[in-house]
DNA sequence: TTAACTGTATTAATATATTTAGTACAGTTA
DNA sequence: TAACTGTACTAAATATATTAATACAGTTAA
């Protein structure tokens, strides 16, 4: 399904939890659609289910996926009824990193262009993984 | 100086490193500024000295600070020369975040806004921690 | 019903990362 | 010289993440 660093001092739950999410928002996961279960993906992975649940469980509080006992866990349909809260933290990482962004150097015209760029990917449902690892 | 949340997931030396980035970024700590000492710093937040030098090598890596023996650490007066692979980071970590927040209903025209909002707190400087801790 | 799947929970052991503690050395300043 | 600065290092303590093993309950299909 994908590719972990175990090397990273990023913790390995963390990075799941990044990646699904990705996949969720790129539309490469369906809604509805049936993740691994955790036992499988862990083998897939070469890691413990434990690992697995525990990014499971967070995704699911924070409302991207659901989880059905006996059933399997899936990509949720609806936005969780309160997502206020993820918002409103969203709004302040957001800002942080733009500020971040233009001390840098990076130019607000810059800025506007990311927004476009990702807008574009994520309505074409694109898997745009800028962040590394193909091989 | 500020406040820490030691009962925090997020280790101490980096929300040190967070806290002061925006210090820097929103102009409360002005160029060449001095820097508490890390022996200071480290008695007023109640912490282990090592644990500020940490944050300050961190800094100081990212080109925030500079630090000079026997005199102290200081605001950059200029921007490190080579901060592309800085700049590449925060527009990797950018997009996932822009990502994540269309997908959460957050609307182009609040990012456009958030972007303005950040750009004219900056210029004037003002110390817009809209993250919290105002007491 | 049974067998094989699902999520979930719990406890213990292990591994890794963070923080503290203590000490030392070198440069600066008055 | 005395008191400050950054920096480096080792060791111990603490916190966090990961694994391992096991158990239980719901689902599904033979």
């Amino acid at each position: 399904m994908f590719e972990l660093d175990l090397r990273s001092r990023k913790p390995i739950y963390e990075q799941l939890v990044d990646r699904l999410k990705q996949l969720i928002i790129n539309n490469v996961l369906e809604k509805d659609e049936k993740l691994p279960s955790v036992r499988v993906l862990a083998q897939q992975l070469s890691i413990n289910p434990n690992t697995i649940q525990k990014a499971y469980r967070e995704l699911e509080a924070q409302g991207y996926i659901y989880s059905v006992k006996g059933k399997g866990s899936f990509v949720n349909h609806i936005m969780m009824t309160d997502n206020s809260a993820e918002i409103k933290k969203v709004k302040e990482q957001l800002k942080k990193q733009i500020a971040e962004a233009l001390f840098l150097g990076i130019t607000i015209e810059e800025l506007e262009k990311l927004i476009t760029e990702v807008e574009q990917s994520v309505t074409r449902g694109d898997e745009d993984d800028s962040s590394s690892e193909r091989r």
